[in-house]
DNA sequence: GCATACTATACGCATATCCGTATATGCGCG
DNA sequence: CGCGCATATACGGATATGCGTATAGTATGC
């Protein structure tokens, strides 16, 4: 099942900020898990699983389950449209205190997974 | 004052149909009245005029008086990644149906302008 | 001034969206 | 199995959004 989103869709999804700051740390981390998004965008699990849950039934997010961890990456399907609209945002947005925040994290959970080497 | 529209904003406006259509109308055309996106769009005046405004209190477009008519096209301020992300949505979208009713749109109103030539 | 065309706004209502809280589900481990 | 951690979902309520209809504002021509 590919993606068949359309502009207005994407928009949509992008026009909360939540969701926004979601795609934006996981377009430039390539892969996190729900903790570390929760612990990232300083904002409570089920409002973080919920706007997750929104991106991948969109087709936005694919989601892998770790052991008890869940990590959330972006599809790699995605048109290259929606490439360009992820990219011209991050080009401006200030999410940097979401990046520093996950980087200042404590025990983070590991990636014992192919994709990722060292 | 300059435009200083965040994603989050920019996302939210072209989120609607009406909004994203209008836009996606004006970057191709360059300049266009509200009855002309009224009858491209073939939607009442009342909601188009709603929608334009919201465009352009948010900067994105700005809208000039002649005559009777007030035409309205793109903020010539908009910064880089707007545009991207316009000319992105615009790669995908079917907005062909719009641009066929506005050819085919009797009575097209003047441009007694010096911006537009012949 | 008066009629007409074009555009903008006000009002009320229906629906969508977002959230906090509570709870359910899944996994690892002893 | 029972417990703890990570994640997902259900439920209700507050707020936002979009719409149709009616009306107000503005320019043109007689």
């Amino acid at each position: 099942m590919p993606m068949d989103i359309v502009p207005e869709r994407l928009f949509r999804l992008l026009a909360d900020t939540t969701r926004l700051q979601s795609v934006l740390l996981l377009h430039s981390e390539g892969r996190l898990c729900v903790c570390e998004l929760t612990h990232a965008l300083d904002l409570s699990q089920p409002k973080i699983s919920r706007h997750l849950a929104q991106l991948r039934t969109a087709g936005l997010l694919v989601d892998e389950r770790q052991g008890q961890w869940v990590h959330y990456r972006l599809a790699d399907d995605l048109p290259d449209w929606v490439h360009r609209v992820i990219e011209a945002a991050a080009t401006h947005h200030s999410w940097r205190a979401a990046q520093r925040r996950l980087d200042g994290m404590p025990n983070r959970p590991p990636l014992d997974d192919d994709r990722i080497p060292t």
